[in-house]
RNA sequence: GGCCCGAUGGUCAAGAGGUUAAGACACCACCCUUUCACGGUGGUAUCCCGGGUUCAAUUCCCGGUCGGGUCACCA
């Protein structure tokens, strides 16, 4: 192989690698480099949150640098606004980039572009030295070709798939050949020449996996694609050497191809970087665990948790929850911190990839919010109703006084909310005006004491007192009981229920259901007052004119 | 199928050659209580299977089973 190939493969290029390690020096400072390098393909996946905010921390925590690079070189899976599309999830849940791309065409860092469908010459420079080094040969297969061969291989039964060895027809091409092919126009790829030792074992170090044995890769890969563009692995290579990763935090999936990778890197003179693969989030499918998938799962796009309304905050914490085992004490210990201070450490990362749970996410939802202040909520609401429910925001907006008094009297003392879309569905009589119970049933034991409950309501409606306090009113409540015969002392109810026709917690029932619609609400004083004492009373009237 | 990774309650998991095998979520019971929620107390439930090493194995080793990943000119 020549430098003469080389010039007829890459008849344009002119650079050299010298050229770009220079023009891309080392990063000052010790910290650690990482970076999130999605293919822009569309909406983002849970998996890519939690891989960017890993590497956001791991970068953070240690003084380095964090980085996006858009690894889109795959034209055919382009997908419009991909890259807005990534910036602006990815900054929703607070991951933010210290270099890359700001949106589909502007970037800043001193490593740019962090596009790659912007670096081909960069890939090919390198590509061109490998060719001219005899360490990468020009391929013609078709695809055709290429069947033929992986039929073969099966038929002979050696147990050899891919491009390899002697399999490898294009590896051995003379110089002449080589030109005979291009200047009959005939398409190639450039394919790494591989130095692998078939069967030979080799240690392939991880940071969360430890030592892991695989055998070297003796296949010939495709380095550089037929429109020119490099594969995954070469600018993988390439763009993790040049913008200077110290550690690549990716996913489980990528683990099998290490002995490429590191192959690649040795070949091309480079230091082969830390590795860490994170096991992915998986979902209970019936018996079975899966991966949670894009098409079957909402809950796999980030935007579900947006649109559902989960607190951020609560979201980044589950991820981290999952993530390490010394995140939730360490959380418990630092309750208002900010999740980033969190000091990751990736040997305590999972190794079997964890079941998606929902209850968990709830629970930490729950307490994230019962931590934010009544004003902190009344933002955090509005803005997401403003974004997903404009007609609850509408609402809100038409009395923003009333919003505000309502938000303690299930925020206080109460982990009632899990998320914002709760909030309108949970409390219908607080946050529809025209709400009418009057076709709400009593609960089923209380369900044959129509006429009680017909009586209770017009005697509370004639005792009610607008300006009675909390206490007074539920004595009026307990009064109410008691002319009814009623038990007024819950400890001796429950001790002897036939006692009794019923107790003050049936009057309460009585009132809140009539008034509520629901037989489990906060507390109905405060209820009361929020709505209006001639709401409330109306909405008696109406359920005592229904029992009839 | 080849190669790789993994397996501790329902879920997330800590853990060490000898432990009453942590903790969190969920669940259940009780207390508190006008419902629910909150809070409190207590509880049910786990080391995949078979060999080997050892005085001793859930822990180390080897098999198996099961689950996951990967075998592209996609990433």
């Amino acid at each position: 192989m020549s430098k003469r190939i080389a010039d007829l493969l890459f008849p344009n290029i002119d650079k050299t690698p010298e050229f770009y390690e220079n023009k891309y020096p080392a990063r000052e400072g010790a910290g650690r480099v990482t970076r999130f390098a999605p293919s822009p393909t569309g909406f983002l996946h849970i998996g890519g949150l939690y891989t960017s905010l890993i590497n956001r921390l791991i970068a953070k925590q240690s003084g380095g640098a964090f980085y996006l690079r858009i690894e889109d070189t795959d034209q055919k899976r382009l997908v419009e606004n991909g890259v807005v599309d990534i910036i602006t999830a990815l900054k929703q849940f607070e991951v933010e980039f210290d270099e890359g791309p700001y949106d589909e065409v502007n970037e800043h860092g001193a490593y740019a572009p962090y596009r790659q469908s912007l670096r081909k010459e960069i890939y090919q420079a390198y590509a061109k030295q490998l060719v001219t080094d005899g360490k990468a040969y020009p391929c013609f297969c078709t695809e055709e070709d290429l069947q033929n061969i992986r039929a073969e291989q099966e038929k002979d039964g050696s147990g050899t798939l891919g491009y390899c060895g002697k399999w490898a027809r294009c590896r051995d091409l003379t110089d002449e050949q080589i030109e005979a092919e291009l200047s009959a126009g005939k398409p190639f790829v450039v394919r790494l020449r591989s130095e692998g030792e078939a069967g030979k074992m080799r240690e392939f170090a991880d940071g969360i996996h430890g030592a892991v044995s695989m055998p070297e890769n003796i296949l010939d890969i495709v380095i550089t694609k037929q429109d020119g563009l490099p594969t995954y692995h070469f600018a993988h290579a390439i763009d993790d050497h040049l913008m200077h990763s110290t550690d690549i935090i990716r996913a489980d999936e990528w683990l099998s191809s290490l002995p490429i990778h590191v192959q690649l890197f040795e070949m091309l003179g480079f230091n082969v970087p830390n590795y860490y693969h994170l096991s992915p989030i998986m979902k209970l499918d019936g018996t079975s665990r899966r991966k949670l998938s894009k098409r079957k799962d909402p809950e796999a796009r980030v935007s579900f948790y947006r649109e559902t309304g989960y607190p951020v905050k609560a979201v980044i914490d589950y991820l981290l929850t999952i993530c390490s085992a010394k995140f939730e004490p360490w959380r418990a210990e630092n309750p208002s911190a900010d999740s980033l201070d969190f000091t990751l450490d990736l040997a305590d990362t999972g190794v079997s990839g964890a079941m998606f749970d929902f209850d968990k996410l709830d629970n930490i939802a729950k307490n994230v919010i019962g931590a934010m202040t009544d004003d902190e909520i009344f933002a955090a609401v509005l803005a997401w109703a403003t974004e997903f429910a404009p007609d609850f925001a509408a609402f809100i907006n038409s009395d923003k006084d009333y919003f505000m008094r309502s938000i303690p009297i299930w925020h206080e003392k109460r982990l009632d909310i899990k998320k914002w879309s709760e909030v309108a569905q949970l409390y219908p009589y607080m946050y529809n005006k025209q709400y009418d119970t009057s076709a709400c049933e009593m609960p089923e034991r209380m369900a044959d004491r129509k006429a009680d409950a017909k009586e209770i309501l017009e005697m509370y409606l004639a005792s009610y007192d607008p300006a009675a306090d909390s206490d007074a009113w539920f004595a009026n409540v307990k009064s109410i009981a008691e002319q009814k015969g009623y038990c007024i002392k819950m400890g001796q109810y429950k001790k002897n229920p036939d006692a009794f026709p019923g107790s003050v917690a049936d009057v309460s029932m009585f009132l809140r259901v009539a008034i509520t619609g629901q037989a489990n609400t906060p507390d109905l004083y405060k209820i009361i007052k929020l709505i209006g004492d001639e709401e409330a009373e109306k909405r008696i009237k109406n359920y005592i004119e229904k029992i009839k």
